[in-house]
DNA sequence: TTATTTTGAATGTTGTTACATTAAATGTAG
DNA sequence: CTACATTTAATGTAACAACATTCAAAATAA
């Protein structure tokens, strides 16, 4: 039942060693669903977290530099996932009036209430498997938090 | 410092929502970090857990379905790994003889070693922002063990 | 002012992933 | 045995990610 036998390893170098290797496993879990879920609306992970990046802004737009910035994922490909987005009329783009460089984006209607619809089937979801009180969430939250205090980088 | 301060998101629908986005944002966090490890030693992470599992069955071979099927990421794409390991001289592949569709890949001398070169540094490179007690990894592993219970699909 | 550097976004390139398809070997039914 | 389905691995393809490069705009320096 534990992370052992899902992968088949019987043993670790150590406690530590098998803290990593879970939550490696444990967000391939994760996101194998999320990708499923996403699938439906027509939207892929990175998609969906831009769109909700560009909901906390509304009504300000958002630089593609922001954008990168925080994302979940900083793979830096957001100029072409707003190109999707801007496909589908989820988000529209337009020259930002302060600096000729820079791109104003904006979440559409249509984004926003295609992100009202995901809320709901996105906490069904969540509710569906969440299996901790919200004490141990607390606890997870912090113990995640230290591994990486343990060699924070420039991660700001 | 919390999850909330790294992703510049200051609040969220539920503990247990956070937890999520956490665990995604530790896995990214520690992934970029993995990633430039292995680099070094001229591995992808697929390559590098490909070679832990050949090693762990050494010395027998293992199919490629078994290498499948024991992945962290179940991506499939093992047959294009071993190509890759197999350029590399550090797996070799022979038909099987018992069942000649399959094909029994098995690490060698030259993969080996380098295995042995890689567990120093992992070991150093995981020490070095070990941050958790063996309790609180405990703790953490039964966490994300419990997440993974709330919906558990045929994981096997 | 002009020249140089830096910044913001887009694009090119290469390798990888996800998913479907293929081809050969095996298993099974008649 | 033949015919058909299944299994195993490899390959084709399209989308995606990572990383470098480009190009225009802006900031800075001379």
């Amino acid at each position: 039942m534990g992370i052992a036998q899902d992968i088949k390893q019987s043993s670790f170098k150590s406690q530590f060693n098998k803290a990593i290797v879970n939550i490696i496993y444990t967000n391939g879990w994760l996101n194998q669903s999320q990708v499923q879920f996403f699938k439906e609306y027509g939207l892929t992970t990175p998609q969906f977290n831009l769109l909700r990046i560009l909901r906390g802004q509304y009504p300000n737009p958002a630089t593609v530099n922001l954008l990168i910035e925080r994302m979940l994922d900083k793979s830096s490909n957001a100029s072409r996932i707003v190109d999707k987005l801007e496909a589908k009329k989820l988000v529209a783009r337009k020259q930002c009036s302060k600096d000729r460089r820079a791109v104003d984006v904006i979440i559409t209607e249509k984004g926003l209430e295609l992100l009202a619809e995901i809320d709901v089937a996105l906490h069904e979801w969540e509710e569906g498997f969440r299996s901790l009180t919200d004490e141990e969430c607390e606890t997870l939250n912090s113990l995640l938090d230290k591994i990486r205090l343990g060699k924070e980088k420039g991660a700001d």
